[in-house]
Formats: structure tokens, C-alpha cells, sequence
DNA sequence: GCAGGGCCTTCGCCGTTTGCGAAGGCCCTG
DNA sequence: CAGGGCCTTCGCAAACGGCGAAGGCCCTGC
């Protein structure tokens, strides 16, 4: 029923080498192991997938889509021996997150490092990536945990409070805006310095503007928020940023911050994961972590 | 070496039962064959999996990783399957195509409608996606053909040119804009309706923008080029397209369309290979076709 | 035009692997 | 402390998978 691992490799190779006692000698089979391998691959799927001459083996189309995810096949063993031999070598936990750009750069790599602390042991793999496929991600299995904005869509996901991300002005000293507090109605007169334009944020900024009936005036779009506090500061507009980024980025080099009163700029992030009792002990560790933390 | 599919099966439901005895009913194996599988995977990679006691087995860090990639490795091969019993029902070829947004609202329906009626019995996977990820999935084998724009990295591929894809830009009749031709920097006097910023297109303007110092009046930032027609229309401001999409749906809603001085609105399109040689002889076909269209 | 050699397949044999039931150890439950 | 559920180990039989030899096919070169 499932296909042999072997015969994969050896087919792949076949298609290769276009020829099956390359193959054969390349996966130390004789040359008639190697032809049986090939053929109840064949009888498995029920399709040719070599066409044979005297002059070697050529795929038929059903062996270029055979070649095609036995090398995936192939390769992700290889992930999976690499991963295996980390625990061979003293490891002994192995978790995978993916993380929205806000989370990165604020609150996350405080709290994994203090959980790396606790459990030194435990090998971390962290990704950036957009909420919406991080929700994608954790659906379809390929990582473990989650860290999104509120609004994105957890159907069929759990999901736990994890951190306060409220959105802050930044403009530089002396701009002529004097207040402390403004509503995104007074800011949105400015020109901005904004992020691209896949950030949920640059998306939540562009839905306040459409509903205050009034262009963004956006002048420059970069991608980092450590870019957008350069630009601030050299004249090029307003930024909005998360708090945190604010007080890293901003302050440091003298911008001034103000409060955005409007409601959406308060978000809340959450830690998802697809069946909290599905995760491993020390994965469940680290989203109690989170979420207390 | 290669770890056995039906074991990692196997493995799989003992960690989901909880019980090799529930695992290997499943399984259709006697227990004592199960054990022994277990056993040897565990030999295979050197390394525990299962925590065994008098009330079933429990994972162990390295059981629970195992887990995850034979979940990824056992899903795979079941679209593999899938795949191959389109051969046997009688499908001829199969080719994986990964596009822009551009070239996927252009020239790449008409063109693969067109190959398809020559070949009927050939399956094209159209997935959208960002230039940037496109190269990187020809770069690591996860698509066969790739559409990109001009500007993109394409170090370790191979690329033809495709369709030349002009930008330009929309009013409504009547508007204040009279001329057939203008430079970027007199649209950009007046307010203009975007599309989400993570488009190469919005990138292309917020730089042309930046290089004369002047801010993107942006209004409204919308998903799709019909939805910017409609809010040209709709009197929101000035829109920017790609000519194709201009042609379908601005002119049958009564826009007029300005051509753009600018260079950098001319805009070439891409067909990508990781190795033109490496394809499917029906692949080969449908780049042939495309380059030569 | 035919011998030679390279290609793949098929065949028969044999060693290893794999499956099975039975027996055994362990731990919790009552 | 007997009973039952769990996993492992054992010995045996069947099946699988490997090997070399033989055979068919086609191209090449004398």
C-alpha cells in the first residue's frame, strides 16, 4: 500500500541518471532488485512510470509527478533525521512558532529567552510570517504555535490572550504636533511614514483613513520599524508603531510619542495552537508561559 | 537507513491512542510486530520515542517531533497519491505554475486557456503568489514554472522574458485630468486609490514617490484591480493598473486611461525555471509557448 | 548482415525480514 | 495478593527482497 522510502529514492535516481543500472549500482542494488522495486512502485499507484528502451529509462508524465514528490518526500526525511539527531546529541524538546512582525519585534524574544533559560535544553524554531498564514499554518499542522492579532481568523483554532499591542504616534521633537493624546482624525492631516503595505497594520491605518473619508498621506514606505524612526526623525512624517517598537526605536533617538485615542489602536495578540492537549508537555509549557507571562 | 512509511504510521497512532495495543489493531499488525516496528525506528534514528508503562506509551520530546514530520512526510504522500490517480484516470501531464497577481489578471489565462485546448488532457496547479516567494519555491523544487516581474532575484534560475506589462493610470471622465500622457510626478498631485501595499506595483509607487519627495495621497487601499475601477468610478481618486487589467475592466466602465512617462512603468514579466532541462518534456511546452505568445 | 555489447526483464534460489501466537514481566486495581 | 491490562521477548513459519544467470531487444561497428 504505501511506498517504500528505497524504492522513492532509487526511482528518483533512475529518472536521474535516465537509466536504471545507474540507479541500481548508485542505491547498491543489483540491477534485478532494482527493476522489481520499479515495477511494484508501478503496480502500487496503478501507473506506468518509466518508459523502457535499450538506450535506459525515460519518465512517463505520471513519472515526472512521481520524481516531483519524491523528492519532497525525499528531502523531508531529511529534515526529520536532522531534527532526530539533535535529541541523539542531547536535546530534548523541539517546538515551532510563528510569530506576526508586532510580536517579534516587542514581547516575544524576551519571553523565549527567558523560557530558554528555565529549559536550556529546548531547541526553539521561530518564524515570521502574516497572521493569516500563520492561522494556515497551524490548521494544516506545520507549526505548532501561533502568535497573531486579534481579528485574524482562528476557526477551528484555540486561542488565549497573550499581550496588549496598543499603536502609538511617533514624531520628532519640535514637530507642531504639542499634544500628548490625539485622535487619528488630527494625525492623519500629516504626512506618515508607514510600513509596506502587507502589514496588518499599514491594512487597519488604511481602513481608519477610508472611514474617515480621507486620503493617507503616505510618503514613504519601508519595512522595518527601525526604518520608520530614522525616517521620523529626518522630517519625512508621522510614524505609527507599536508601543514597544516605540519605546526601543523611538525613544532612543529622541522622537516624541503620542497616543492614538481612537479604539483600534489598541490590539491584543493571542497565542494559538490547533488542540492545546494535541501539544507536547513542553509546548504546553511554553504557552502557559506566554500566556501568563 | 530510510525509515519505513507504514511504520511511521504506525507510530503515528500509537501517540494518538496512546497504546501500541490500539495502534497496531489499527494497523492490522499483532502487537508483537508493532513492538518490534517501534523498536526498530527507535534503532533506525538512535534515539527513544515512547515512554512505555503498564498503562500504554507516552511520547518522549524526540517521539512527539517524530510525530509532527511523519504527520508532514504521511499527508505528502497522500497527495501523491492523489496526484498519480489522475494518471490513472487518464490525465497525461501534470505542471505546477506559480504567477504574480499581474500576470495572473493579464496574459497568463488567456494563455494557458490556449495551451490546455491543445492539450486537454494536461493539469495546470495556478497558484498566486509574490515574486519574492516565487523564486524561492523554483529555488527549492516546490514549483515547476514560476511568472515573475523584472527586479526580482532570480540568482539559480533560469528566466525568458514574457509579456511586457505597461503600468498605467485611470480617471473617471470628466476629471480635472485631461492629457493622454502624463509623468508620475503631476498624478501624484492628486489623490490616488492603492492596492494593499504588499503588491510590487504599490512598492514601484511609493519609490517613485520617494524619489521625487513627495507624499502618496493614498485614499483607499483595496485588494483587487476591479474593486480600484469601481472606486475610480466611484470619484476617489486616480488609479494605477497594469494595462491588461486597464483594458477589462476600466474601459467596459467608462475610465480613461493615461499613459505613464515614467520608465520604471514599463514593466517586463518573467518566465522562470530552476532548470530548463530538469522539466517535463510537456513543461518545456508550455514555457516554449509562453516566451514565444 | 551479423557479432558484440549495453539496456531492461524474468526466473529460480536462498537468506533475511516480518508476522504471528505464546510466554513473561510489570504495574495498577479491587 | 489475585486479576487484568499493558508492553516485550521468544521461536517458528511464511513472505519478502536480494542475487546471479538467462533471455529479449535494439543499436553500433566491423
Amino acid at each position: 500500500m504505501l511506498p517504500d522510502l528505497v524504492s522513492l529514492s532509487l526511482f528518483l535516481r533512475a529518472v536521474e541518471a535516465r537509466s536504471l543500472s545507474k540507479a541500481a549500482a548508485q542505491s547498491h542494488l543489483a540491477l534485478a532488485a532494482a527493476s522489481r522495486r520499479i515495477a511494484q512502485l508501478e503496480h502500487c499507484y496503478g501507473v506506468q512510470l518509466l518508459y523502457r528502451s535499450a538506450q535506459g529509462v525515460e519518465p512517463t508524465p505520471a513519472g515526472n509527478s512521481l520524481a516531483f514528490h519524491a523528492r519532497q518526500l525525499l528531502h523531508q526525511e531529511e529534515r526529520l533525521r536532522a531534527e532526530l539527531s539533535d535529541f541523539a546529541k542531547g536535546i530534548r524538546g523541539h517546538i515551532r512558532i510563528q510569530a506576526n512582525t508586532s510580536a517579534i519585534t516587542q514581547f516575544l524574544p524576551g519571553d523565549l529567552a527567558a523560557f530558554v533559560a528555565e529549559f536550556p535544553d529546548v531547541k526553539l524554531e521561530l518564524e515570521e510570517s502574516r497572521s493569516i498564514r500563520i492561522a494556515q499554518a497551524l490548521r494544516e499542522g506545520s507549526t505548532e504555535i501561533g502568535i497573531v492579532l486579534n481579528g485574524t481568523d482562528l476557526q477551528g483554532l484555540e486561542s488565549f490572550d497573550y499581550r496588549a499591542d496598543r499603536l502609538v504616534a511617533v514624531v520628532p521633537r519640535g514637530h507642531a504636533l504639542r499634544r500628548r493624546k490625539a485622535r487619528f482624525a488630527e494625525l492623519i492631516r500629516h504626512d506618515l511614514v508607514g510600513l509596506d503595505s502587507g502589514a496588518a497594520m499599514m491594512r487597519l491605518l488604511a481602513d481608519a483613513a477610508a472611514e474617515l473619508g480621507e486620503p493617507l498621506r503616505l510618503r514613504v514606505q519601508v519595512s522595518s520599524f527601525e526604518a520608520v524612526c530614522k525616517l521620523v526623525q529626518a522630517g519625512m512624517g508621522i510614524g505609527v508603531l507599536p508601543e514597544g517598537a516605540a519605546r526601543d526605536f523611538a525613544a532612543v533617538i529622541g522622537l516624541r510619542q503620542i497616543h492614538i485615542e481612537d479604539a483600534w489602536a489598541a490590539r491584543q495578540m493571542l497565542v494559538a495552537v490547533r488542540r492545546l492537549d494535541a501539544l507536547s508537555p513542553v509546548g504546553r509549557k511554553l504557552v502557559a508561559r506566554l500566556v501568563a507571562g
